[in-house]
DNA sequence: TCAATCCGTATC
DNA sequence: ATACGGATTGAC
């Protein structure tokens, strides 16, 4: 019940509050009366219940003010929903500056930056010594198990300079290029204990969970127990808010998580970094779809603090923020890079195929297989990477291995339906009657083999040796120093002591012919990741790769140089003009309503549109391309016109995304 | 002349 | 969204 006779407080009786409600054309603060008895819990970032258009709704009050620039009259706050303030201002103008650049609502924002509220988690003050760390290292096995770098952050002649810069509260920016065989969790502990020393607080991301147990070990490792904490969604309701609540409450200062965690509220922030930023899990795939890189930098650029963007290889977004001079890279000399690196051997895929009756599979060139066999002889594990069941269900000729490509698009072709007859990926269209144009073979297989068959047929290969797998049901975390293949999917590759004695990296074509425009990139980022886990080349390390040795990406692992292909990637993009040398949008939607936004958007004089296109279940998408400087104009025009779209209750929904990860 | 209904508009 | 107001329509 609204308290008739409530009185406004004495002191700053306006309340600005965020409304939880979804539609654009209300994103924007609205003002409220605070009843004298709410005066003190009515703080900055409380959760509050208002009354918004005959409603009770949610929202999040912003700030106290003495007067309001609303004409009419006000309403009373209904009332405090907790005392806890968890939207921090600084999130609040975050949230708002991610909401602006994706043509998204604060509201959608604060729903991926704040966890649910759990009462009990609130109410419960966490025990002293425990602020929700999941772990502690696991004896000896995360620090100390790569290491062959060994040198640390003095490898990388301006590493040493960002740390240095980092302990002295300066807000150095930086793309570091990692070396193999570096334990990246380690170096990012220790950017982390950099700022700790200085007194400021650190956000690292990761991509998944695996990643951050990693980090959290090693988090644990170089700040000792009860000075971080690692927030994931996979963590129950309650012991994420707990933990966030950690953060919040000051209790700690370093926070360790997945994309969200790239939100969290972190007292005196000094640094701010994420790995592997090329990984599509950074990408939020909730409206506005913010990616966490974006929202890191954009933190350390309306903070003024360090950045950190890290990886083994290196996206095109890390490297134009090199050649604009946003950031430094942090690379290790040349000879140094070498030095770490294994042997790498490209094999072509139509050489030495089945001509080495040892190599029993198909599958497996016999470079390959010998490389394997001498590592499993030299006592150590061997790493295969295959790419995932369900992935890219092409098909190949059964004969000749050549890919099944659609006589009218050149697309790839999909496996073949129950009507028998491939269908093309790109335009749909069934070929029937398909014979393979290289050597009229009419057979086809599936171009793409589960890592399960796989290890069958591996440990038919090398028998005596055990096989182990590694993917989406049962990740491994490490692997000892012992004589084993394991075979897993991207991402999910398994630590090995002292480094794998060979990687081999088969079904490439998989990953080569993804209809994506950053298909070079994600390969190049998937080989690095599993060959960086192999031994040095002067210590036997040997890497094999089932790829023709012309391709440019191909070369840039044999030369372990992912800043060329970086370099070459976004040259590409600008030539192209695609992100990130330029912004665009793409909108998603029945026909008639994607035109209904269009011809609602005041858009950029600089704006060109592309499309549309079909995007299945009677859809269609239209891409529209700004130079970058006029990136936040077309943002605000598309939430505006959304705005104006949702004001006057126009039914279909158009999905609008900023920079969207896939492109053609 | 009055009430039920339809739009359009604002939402503190 | 949803709630309210002013215009509109239909029936007494």
């Amino acid at each position: 019940m609204a308290k008739i006779e409530s009185r406004p407080a004495a002191a700053r009786p306006i309340a600005r509050v965020s409304v939880d409600v979804p539609l654009p054309h209300l994103d924007r603060p609205f003002d409220y009366l605070v009843p004298e008895k709410l005066h003190e819990q009515a703080r900055p970032g409380t959760r509050v219940r208002v009354r918004f258009a005959g409603q009770l709704v949610d929202g999040y009050l912003l700030e106290r003010a003495d007067e309001s620039a609303h004409g009419g009259r006000l309403a009373y706050l209904e009332r405090v929903v907790s005392a806890e303030p968890v939207l921090r201002p600084e999130i609040a103008r975050l949230g708002r500056a991610v909401a602006d650049r994706y043509a998204g609502t604060l509201a959608d924002v604060l729903r991926l930056a704040v966890p649910p509220r759990h009462a009990r988690a609130e109410a419960k003050p966490p025990a002293p010594d425990d602020h929700g760390i999941s772990s502690v290292p696991r004896d000896g096995e995360n620090s100390a198990i790569m290491g062959e770098a060994g040198a640390g952050w003095s490898a990388y002649p301006a590493g040493v300079a960002f740390l240095r810069a980092v302990g002295a509260g300066r807000a150095a920016r930086a793309v570091w290029s990692a070396l193999a065989g570096d334990d990246w969790a380690v170096r990012f502990a220790e950017a982390a204990a950099a700022a700790h020393a200085a007194g400021r607080g650190a956000v690292l991301v990761v991509a998944d969970a695996r990643d951050l147990d990693r980090l959290d070990a090693a988090l644990a490792h170089s700040l000792g127990p009860g000075q971080h904490i690692a927030l994931s969604a996979a963590l129950g309701p309650e012991e994420r808010y707990r933990r966030f609540l950690a953060a919040s409450r000051g209790q700690v200062r370093i926070v360790a998580g997945t994309r969200a965690a790239a939100f969290a509220p972190v007292d005196d922030l000094g640094l701010v970094a994420i790995w592997d930023d090329g990984d599509d899990l950074h990408a939020e795939p909730r409206a506005p779809y913010p990616h966490a890189r974006d929202v890191l930098l954009t933190r350390a650029q309306m903070d003024g603090v360090a950045a950190l963007v890290g990886g083994y290889a290196r996206s095109a977004e890390a490297q134009q923020l090199i050649e604009t001079s946003w950031a430094k890279e942090i690379v290790a000399a040349r000879d140094t890079v070498r030095g770490a690196a294994p042997a790498v051997a490209p094999v072509g895929e139509d050489v030495e195929r089945d001509r080495d009756p040892a190599a029993v599979s198909a599958r497996l060139p016999s470079i390959a297989w010998r490389a394997a066999r001498d590592a499993l002889a030299a006592g150590a594990p061997v790493l295969v990477q295959v790419p995932r069941r369900g992935y890219l269900p092409s098909v190949a000729c059964a004969q000749c291995h050549a890919p099944a490509r659609c006589p009218a698009c050149a697309g790839p072709l999909a496996l073949p339906t129950a009507t028998g007859a491939p269908a093309c990926r790109w335009c749909g269209k069934v070929a029937a009657a398909y014979a393979c144009p290289t050597c009229g073979g009419r057979r086809m297989r599936a171009a793409v083999v589960g890592a399960r068959r796989t290890a069958e047929e591996l440990g038919r290969a090398f028998p005596g040796a055990p096989v182990r797998t590694s993917g989406r049901d049962g990740v491994l975390a490490s692997v000892p120093a012992q004589p084993a293949v394991v075979v897993a999917t991207p991402g999910a590759e398994p630590v090995a002591d002292k480094g794998y004695g060979a990687v081999l990296l088969l079904d490439t074509w998989a990953l080569l012919t993804r209809a994506d425009l950053r298909a070079s990139e994600e390969a190049l980022r998937r080989w690095l990741a599993a060959a960086a886990l192999a031994r040095p080349g002067a210590r036997g390390g040997r890497v094999v790769v089932v790829a023709d040795a012309g391709i440019p990406v191909v070369q840039a692992l044999l030369r372990w140089d992912p800043a060329w292909l970086a370099a070459r990637e976004l040259g590409e993009r600008r030539e192209l003009g695609f992100p990130p040398a330029v912004r665009m949008a793409s909108l998603t939607g029945p026909p008639d309503a994607v035109a209904d936004l269009l011809a609602a958007a005041q858009l950029p004089e600089t704006a060109e549109l592309l499309g549309p296109v079909p995007a299945g279940d009677d859809q269609e998408r239209m891409l529209i391309r700004v130079p970058r400087a006029a990136g936040r104009a077309l943002a605000a025009a598309l939430h505006a016109a959304s705005g104006v779209r949702s004001a006057r209750k126009a039914r279909d929904p158009v999905r609008v995304q900023v920079d969207p990860l896939e492109l053609l």
